[in-house]
Order: C-alpha cells, then sequence, then structure tokens
DNA sequence: TAGTAAATGAAAATCATTTTCATTAAGGAG
DNA sequence: CTCCTTAATGAAAATGATTTTCATTTACTA
C-alpha cells in the first residue's frame, strides 16, 4: 500500500469538512506536491500544473498553497533563496518527519530522517520546558543545517 | 566589561583587513544592531539610523547587511513574515548562541539559550554525521520552536 | 432549476530587495 | 599637501515574488 494511499483519499474530505470544495486545480496542486521529492516553489507548482491544466493562473496556485498550509497538509519553507518553497505533510500530525541541510551556496536541499529520531527525543525535551518556561504552546520546529555541499566546494 | 565591547574595538580592524572603509554608515548600522535584542528587519534598521543620520539611504542598509552577514558578524533570519530579519553575532564563531521560539500569530520572537548546551551537544553528533554521509561542510545550524503565544491564545 | 457562496483567472497593485548610474569620499603614492 | 584610484553612497528605476481587486464561472443547496 503506498504511503500517499490515506491522505489522498482523506483530501477530498478534509476540505468539504471545511465547507470547501475539491476542485480540479486543488486536486492538481496535491497531486504534483504528493508525487515529488523536491521542494517546490509555487511557481515551480505552476508550471507543473500547467501543463495539464493549461487554464491554471499563478494567483491560483498561491492561494492554494496558502490554504493547504492552513490547513496543516502543507509545509512552508524558506531556505534563503528568496522564495518561499512547499512541502507535503505525507503523514499530518504523525511521524514521517525529516529534516533539511542545505547548501548555502547553490541552495540544493537534501532531506534526511536518519537522525532525526534521537533529535526528536532531546526536542521533545526542549519543547516541553520551553513551553512551560514561556507559556507557549509549541506546534512545530524547523531545524536545518547549513554548509556547501561537495560539488560547490570544487 | 560590557559584552560589546570587544567586538565594537574589532570592527574597523576587520573591515580595513578586507580592504574596506569603516564608514559611518556602516559604524551606525552596527551601532543599531549593537544596541538592542529586537530582531529588526533592513527598514526598521534604516529608520533607526536615519534619525541620526538622515542622509543614509535604504540602499546602503541593505549593502551593508549583505556584508555584514558575509563577514560573518550578522545572522540573517527569516521568521516567515516576508522580511529577512538581522541579529548581531555577539561572539563571532565562539558560543554564545542561542535558538528562537516564534509565536506564528503575532511573529514575537523570543531567544533562549537555556537548552541550547544539551541541544549542541546532539546536534554536534548529528552534524558530524551528516557531514560525512552527504560529504557536506556544515558552517551552521538553524533551530526554531513554533508556537502561539499566551497573548495570542487568549 | 434557481440562488448563493466559493473558486477562479487576469490584470493591477504591493512590498521587499536589487541594480544602475552618477556622485562623493577615503586612503595611498608622489 | 594634492592627485589618483577605488570604495562607498544615495536616488531612482528595475525586478521578482506575492497579494489584492474585480468581474466571471462553478458547485452545491434549497
Amino acid at each position: 500500500m503506498p504511503r500517499h494511499a490515506f491522505d489522498s483519499d482523506d483530501w477530498p474530505k478534509r476540505f468539504r469538512r471545511r465547507g470547501l470544495r475539491f476542485t480540479e486545480p486543488r486536486r492538481l496542486i496535491l497531486d504534483i506536491l504528493n508525487g515529488t521529492n523536491e521542494h517546490l516553489s509555487a511557481e515551480e507548482i505552476y508550471l507543473a500544473v500547467h501543463k495539464k491544466y493549461p487554464g491554471i493562473g499563478l494567483t491560483t496556485v498561491y492561494r492554494t498553497l496558502d490554504l493547504l498550509v492552513e490547513m496543516g497538509l502543507v509545509h512552508q519553507f524558506q531556505f534563503g533563496d528568496g522564495r518561499s518553497r512547499y512541502e507535503l505533510i505525507h503523514n499530518p500530525g504523525k511521524p514521517g518527519h525529516h529534516h533539511h541541510l542545505v547548501c548555502s551556496r547553490c541552495k540544493r536541499i537534501i532531506d534526511y530522517d536518519d537522525f532525526v529520531e534521537e533529535e526528536v527525543e532531546l526536542i521533545r525535551k526542549v519543547e516541553e520546558a520551553l513551553a512551560k518556561k514561556h507559556d507557549f504552546s509549541i506546534e512545530g520546529h524547523l531545524i536545518q543545517f547549513y554548509g556547501i555541499c561537495r560539488e560547490c566546494r570544487e
């Protein structure tokens, strides 16, 4: 069973539950995000959807992405290249979580999840302490390492 | 002895060493950053400097900030409010390091350094493993927690 | 099937940041 | 001290991502 089956079956429901419609542009945008490991920008998503559905407008892409972020289905990141990049949350609310390694020069992004487990334990501790100390309800974290990849080092 | 004495004495040298000039606008921008705990945007820095030196241009602020980041004297962050925010590194290359807790609603930022010590140990391990595995030379990391502060929760 | 609110796309507007370009200022050479 | 070369600056224009406006279309509900 593919990892995404659960989520994609759920998409229409998640929209309807909010009184929103699961339209073609929305479905296509989610499909693109679901089908890539890359961290696409709004424009890249627009171009990808445009191939299948040339009528789409960039505005709709932006609006849909905002909505998906708001719904907790998509993460929005800023890696420092001046535009937001988006990533589907494959298992909303649950593990399956990874962090990023970013090349400061070429902006290549590598996902890693093999050390996250150890990190997560610590993070949970820190989260709890911070929440208490600063009276914050913590919803998430962002962990990125910056450096220079081999190609750029040469 | 104030914490910043070391650094500010050093600023002119750091510039000259690169064949750059330590001009009034540059000094004022560094002074502003040195005198605040906030995470100012370029425009906020511009406005602050403008009071003492009305001739300054926003362009110069942007250029100087880029330079300071490049020189490793200033950190540039993006907390998701659409503009870069800048923070002086009080002890370049050394500890004195902190992480951020960001309110997703009001964008208030809280610095914390009390748990960083434990984090750092883990981080060093993860950094090393990532560097080896992905052939990256890692230069830094970004750790932020997101949540909702008390005020915004009410 | 009509009515109402949501969704959409094109074009214009906005906002942060960068570039261009002509001018000014600083520090070294003589 | 003055000339000269290069760095630094500011204003204005350009850019690029994102948002807003607005008129139109579409989807569900009564």
